[in-house]
DNA sequence: CTGATATTGAGAATCAGTCTCAAAATCCCG
DNA sequence: CGGGATTTTGAGACTGATTCTCAATATCAG
């Protein structure tokens, strides 16, 4: 994410912060920018063990917390890929998933044609679709050569 | 699902275990067989609360081990909806979820053109999709009319 | 500056799920 | 029908992720 969009993304964030009557500590801005510079998926632990180490430290609930914020205040996406611990990512455009089984890498892609017709399937029931989620599983190009030379 | 199907469905399980070297236990068959009786996505406790008071009780390791015997045989399919706790559903033909943020109903649906798309998509990226998980959230007509009445 | 209020972090607590291991059940084989 | 080798069971300990508690600390409106 570029310097500028992170930047206003930390901007954002102090705007939520400060509607909402929290207060803007140093702790969450360290976290914050932390994530706005990175790319990819990251885990709650990950953030914690490079932030820990900075001048300051950070405990575990703040980062958690923290977390949490930006999550309500739209910055960032909270998933849950298989059953471990939940990654978190930068909200960028809206896209679904593709996570290799074998090796966990994840491409991030993004099709219209199918969001399409997901609304179709919501409004057939009834529903007023708020989000959705949509992961294919499989064999990335990589382990799935592997896998058939293995043979 | 009918008797028969259940009764079915018990026998594969039945022949699951002895082609593997498994030995058919009372308790493998209780908590087969209840699953396989009732609709819907249960959780682990759930099934472990209802079966320990039978006349005879289980472990809560016992179901654990159980559900995933009976996934491994391709009877059940494990399920996480949000961040909370695993679901286990009677396999029946594939589907997708559509959940209620609000009240955690869950309708079942399936769209075949969705599906095609989405294996162009693993296609494109040089993906083999063994699997996917789609997953839309939002309001289920009931909760979106009471959210409407309440503004 | 200062007080009211929000935040922090260490560690305890929780929660789902797994592991351990001795006791019990299964079932292959004679 | 017995063993007896092998698998399974369940109570409870354990794990890993996440949340809670609460006293000490930081923020910020006035």
């Amino acid at each position: 994410m570029s310097r500028k969009a992170a930047h206003d993304k930390l901007t954002r964030f102090h705007e939520y912060l400060r509607t909402n009557g929290l207060k803007t500590t140093r702790q969450r801005d360290e976290i914050a920018s932390w994530f706005f510079e990175v790319e990819g998926h990251h885990s709650a632990d990950e953030i914690y063990r490079q932030l820990r180490q900075t001048i300051s430290g950070v405990g575990v609930a703040t980062v958690y917390r923290t977390l949490r914020l930006l999550c309500n205040a739209g910055l960032v996406h909270e998933r849950h890929f298989g059953d471990g611990e939940a990654l978190y990512e930068n909200v960028a455009l809206h896209h679904d998933h593709c996570i290799c089984t074998a090796c966990g890498s994840i491409v991030e892609f993004e099709n219209p044609r199918i969001e399409q017709l997901q609304a179709e399937v919501a409004r057939r029931y009834g529903f007023k679709l708020v989000t959705h989620k949509m992961e294919l599983y499989g064999l990335c190009k990589k382990c799935g050569s592997k896998a058939q030379a293995a043979t």
